[in-house]
DNA sequence: AATTATTTGTGCGTATGTATC
DNA sequence: AGATACATACGCACAAATAAT
């Protein structure tokens, strides 16, 4: 058992001693440790192993010295990085939408705790994910906040995450997790969301009810899962003609690419469509009104998010509302409480709710 | 001469030797250097000395040692920069309005560039900026955006401001500069897209034009002075009752606490107004449209900054626009050439440009 | 205001251990 | 096996900063 330790040398045992004593004496940072004889003394050690101990733990930030006084406890917040604290935001997109209020929410809590916040933007390509990542690790960051990209698609960029796991970086999700990954999370519960939205025009009346997802998107998948569940509990049939998916790229080039004659079956079959978002639902709105048909007196639509897209035009949107800056204020508050060694939730589901306005109408 | 050298440790000058030497002898990462022995006979002092010169170095990532072999250049890539650079990046907003696409412009310049940007917000206070500007210095970043907050108003903060000039950190401001300062700067021409706003007017007819200018914002009083140059350029004398001004917080509270009984009078007196931004516009719109006049045939409103607001109301506004993302770009790309030691222009003022819309019209 | 004790900072000499070639 | 180079460790001396007397 003495070789174990006597292959140390003794300058690390010291110092992994005195870091040890400053725990169990709940020493503040400020304190005054022994001195460098004293230490040599009971040690019974030359001063000069006293002080290469001392000089390598106050290079690490675990205390400081000061000339003629003494050798001190250092700054905690300061032990782990010299530095401010800093959490990476990583999100899918950053000035559109509903994902400036997201970070603004996120900033209001982390600016009030004293952190910084790096921006990164992953415009919902991998590539650009990996690149933020990349920024992420090598800032020496203390905490992550997360949107995945094409949340429903086979991650490129696994091996990243992990390695921030690995390196015990706290990290929490929004919107979706990667199914590979157990990481904590805050998501609106998008599976009641799309209930709730379905659920809305079956009470109208409604029974041939079309469905518009993003099929990259765990979001999509899960409101999809929620409407499905509306119509199977009403006990409509679900018909796959009546269901568009879309993904990303189309969406960012000139949306809708999939074939207008599928479009033009869903609105010549459909009474209302539950839209994957607003933005999505405007695009159809626009379509509709080209065609000559009326919102809502025509076709009913129900979109997600609330974003301020939904009463840009003379017929505001019914939707289902994304709570947006509480949710940025609950995920940056959970994540600076894990950083903080707390007992949080993990996994936090938000209640979504509908907001009834002009673009629908009860089925005659 | 000499005191001045021997007042410094003698490691301290072993230290700057040998960095300077790996320099002069052009010695490439991996390069073995001389033994601790050599150093030691070399410069008489004790070999003690020298490991303390060489493992401080070593610490530092100038050079590392290989037990049994030597001691050899450090990567220097890792020398000066293990860590990514990164920008800070603060403005007077961050969700609303046109800061997310100022945001996005800069993003996308510093993303591709290989930079981290910090984000920090204002909210147009001052204490707040401090608690920003703090963090940046704290954080050790490569290169300051700022848009500054009250930037018409005596600053508290310029002592960070010039810490940050001393420590030779680039610092780029956008939309106005503290006048104690003389910082590099990119700007939309404010005092041109003033005249330009009130010179629509005129052209259009209109005599009696009244304005509303933001009076805690360097930005307000260019504009005032465009629309104050273009009145006089066309022999129209302004009349200070036809000028309102606020402040910052009236607009975040519920805007024009201004006497409301000025206000009726000016759109009694007037038949067309300058208004300081899209969003006073809008504010403007609604207080007429509720007089029961109506936008343009009772009052012509011109705006600034063509944001998403701009053509959110049924009646459009003609706006002065802001080139948003150009401008992020365009500061993020000066920025990064400062900071690689380029020669850029250091005063960029861009190019209004106005935007006719449906809330002018011609005065008959 | 000067002195003294304490504490850290700098520096030298020496000895032994261990990794590499 | 031996030479070389770094790693650990001890002891000593003096300088410089600090605080208390």
């Amino acid at each position: 058992m003495d070789k174990k330790e006597s292959q140390k040398p003794k300058y690390q045992i010291l110092k992994e001693y005195i870091i040890e004593t400053i725990g169990l004496e709940k020493l503040e940072p400020g304190d005054k440790i022994w001195s460098e004889n004293e230490l040599a003394q009971k040690f019974k050690v030359s001063r000069h192993t006293v002080r290469q101990a001392i000089s390598q733990l106050a290079s690490e930030g675990w205390l400081y010295k000061v000339h003629g006084k003494g050798t001190f406890v250092g700054d905690r917040i300061r032990r782990k990085s010299n530095k401010i604290k800093t959490i990476g935001v990583m999100t899918t997109y950053l000035n559109d939408y509903i994902f400036p209020s997201i970070i603004l929410g996120i900033d209001e809590v982390l600016s009030k705790a004293g952190y910084n916040m790096v921006l990164g933007c992953s415009y919902n390509h991998h590539d650009k994910e990996r690149m933020c990542l990349e920024n992420f690790i090598r800032a020496d960051i203390h905490g992550v906040i997360v949107e995945p990209t094409k949340s429903a698609l086979p991650n490129p960029n696994l091996d990243l995450y992990r390695q921030i796991i690995e390196k015990d970086i706290p990290m929490f999700f929004i919107h979706g997790c990667y199914k590979e990954l157990d990481c904590p999370y805050v998501v609106v519960d998008d599976i009641k969301a799309g209930y709730i939205a379905a659920r809305h025009l079956i009470d109208l009346g409604h029974k041939r009810i079309g469905g518009i997802f993003k099929i990259d998107d765990i979001q999509g998948h899960y409101r999809f899962k929620g409407y499905q569940m509306a119509l199977h509990e009403a006990k409509i049939d679900l018909k796959d003609l009546n269901v568009l998916w879309f993904d990303t790229d189309d969406k960012r080039e000139e949306f809708i690419k999939f074939d207008k004659k599928m479009f033009r079956e869903l609105t010549k079959r459909c009474s209302a469509i539950v839209c994957y978002n607003d933005q999505v639902a405007l695009k159809v709105m626009n379509i509709i009104r080209k065609k000559g048909m009326k919102i809502p007196e025509d076709i009913s639509l129900v979109s997600f998010d609330d974003s301020q897209l939904a009463v840009v035009s003379e017929v505001k949107l019914t939707t289902v509302a994304h709570p947006q800056k509480k949710l940025g204020r609950i995920v940056a508050e959970s994540l600076i409480n894990k950083i903080n060694g707390g007992k949080g939730k993990d996994k936090i589901k938000m209640e979504p709710e509908l907001i009834i306005r002009g673009s629908t109408k009860e089925y005659k």
